[in-house]
RNA sequence: GGGGGAAUGUCCCGAGCGGCAAAGGGGGCGGACUGUAAAUCCGCUGGCUACGCCUUCGUAGGUUCGAGUCCUACUUCCCCCA
């Protein structure tokens, strides 16, 4: 392979972004000719998008960064359908209500990575079911669904999982690969978009679209696809003891999610410096160096940069001085997550496993849960372990004006009387 | 159309002579060791007004003192014959 020429695929090959392309040399010379308009698509099946969109979503800003122009694609009519990749169940049907509300409740992300506006590289939304649920049946079937075999659909992963796992794919299902390709030329018709990028898991679909955009007789189309995010160890990434590590901070608090880059595994650390932060490569190398236990001065930069990336550089900053205070000199940081009770239940004395469960400091999703961890040693107040499932809490224990819980050695709630 | 088999703890896989809150994994969580890492070892892994009570084995009924386990019907899936 010749060397890239295009600051686009040069940037996102040495960081790591690549995975599959369906002709780089090809991509190649578009995107060094400036022409590469480009587009993700996302799917609205939940209020926010999590760390595994981020890295398409990078993708986007390093495409506009080269001069090239991001579209960001909502699924408002795709959503209504289903994507099965990579799933062995099909998901319940959403509403259209709740495909709205989570469309706009997701919009937010993206201006924080890339540029919105009317010039040529500027960024644009749009969303496909303003095509999508105006397509006539009939028309669709002759004018686009002639276009697939069958046979060949069949033998796509997506729905060679489901078949092969003997569990059921809906007709409705099916017909999400044609309807993302369908975008994909339409995409390419209506913006002269070129290039479709996901994850590795949206290759198929992808590719349906360049053979569909062939077919109809737009120009060539290019797939480029990320990896699917894994840690070192193997095991998927994306979840915290919480959930999924949302984007929005109404999900997922800028404290939460700077914890979650904190303790990303030694082995990921270099990794995801180049795919979540913007430092220069040099910064990273130097940073992906360093031995032992001072790589945790690296995983606390990767914290501050992702965190201030998604949720501005305060938001870091306050999540980064509160964990040194928490953990490094193991003092108490009032900016921890905090949860008020009323002065009157102080009074009367609350029972320690109700603080902790998910009425108040909801660490624990139940009292049997939180019973189960006094027995392993897992819950401690202000610091000292609590031995009697039966111990109160009273305002006795405040200190400093709020009573420290922990579940485990990296989850506290302050526990604050309100006024 | 006929015959045979399967569905188990709402994370997954999977055992289960009629006494079962249900073996064993994986995953997850906690503890120890560390560096807020990995690996390793130990413990836990349905809920509650908790030495007891309640809800769980595809759905709905039935037999029985008692059913995941037996019977009937239904649903879905797989295999064989036509």
């Amino acid at each position: 392979m010749t060397a890239l020429r295009s600051d686009f695929l040069r940037i996102l090959t040495e960081r790591g972004f690549i995975h599959q392309c369906s002709d780089l040399e090809g991509l190649d010379a578009k995107a060094a000719a400036g022409e590469h308009v480009a587009y993700v698509g996302y799917d609205c099946t939940a209020p926010s998008l999590h760390v595994g969109h981020l890295l398409s979503i990078m993708m986007l800003h390093w495409l506009q960064q080269t001069g090239g122009k991001p579209i960001a694609l909502m699924g408002g009519g795709t959503t209504r359908v289903g994507d099965p990749s990579g799933k062995d169940e099909a998901r319940k049907l959403l509403t259209v209500e709740q495909i709205d509300a989570n469309k706009e409740s997701i919009k937010g992300t993206f201006s924080r990575f890339i540029a919105f506006g009317e010039g040529a590289t500027d960024a644009m939304m749009v969303d496909n079911a303003e095509w999508l649920t105006k397509l006539n049946y009939i028309d669709f079937l002759r004018d686009v669904g002639r276009h697939f075999s069958v046979n060949r659909m069949l033998s796509f992963d997506s729905v060679k999982l489901r078949l092969d796992r003997e569990h059921e794919l809906s007709f409705l299902e099916f017909n999400y690969m044609i309807l993302q390709a369908y975008d994909f030329a339409e995409l390419a018709k209506r913006h002269g978009c070129i290039l479709q990028m996901g994850g590795s898991d949206q290759w198929g679909n992808i590719v349906n679209g360049i053979d569909l955009g062939r077919r109809l007789g737009t120009q060539q189309l290019y797939a480029l696809t990320c990896p699917l995010l894994t840690t070192s160890s193997g095991a998927k990434m994306g979840k915290t003891a919480a959930g999924a590590v949302w984007l929005n901070a109404d999900m997922l608090s800028p404290w939460d999610y700077w914890q979650f880059w904190r303790n990303t595994e030694d082995g990921d650390v270099g990794r995801f410096l180049r795919l979540f932060t913007l430092l220069p490569m040099d910064e990273i190398a130097r940073l992906e160096a360093l031995q032992g236990a001072e790589i945790n001065e690296a995983k606390k930069v990767l914290a501050n940069e992702a965190t201030a990336l998604m949720h501005g550089r305060e938001a870091a900053d306050e999540a980064a001085e509160t964990a040194r205070k928490t953990f490094e000199q193991g003092a108490l940081a009032e900016t921890l997550p905090t949860v008020e009770v009323p002065p009157s239940v102080l009074d009367a004395g609350i029972g320690v496993l109700t603080a902790f469960g998910p009425e108040y400091a909801k660490l624990l999703p139940s009292m049997s849960e939180a019973r189960r961890q006094v027995k392993a040693g897992g819950l401690r107040v202000n610091d000292v372990v609590v031995k009697d499932e039966r111990a109160v809490l009273r305002e006795g224990d405040m200190r400093e004006g709020v009573i420290k819980l922990s579940f485990g050695k990296k989850r506290h709630v302050l526990l604050r009387p309100a006024r």
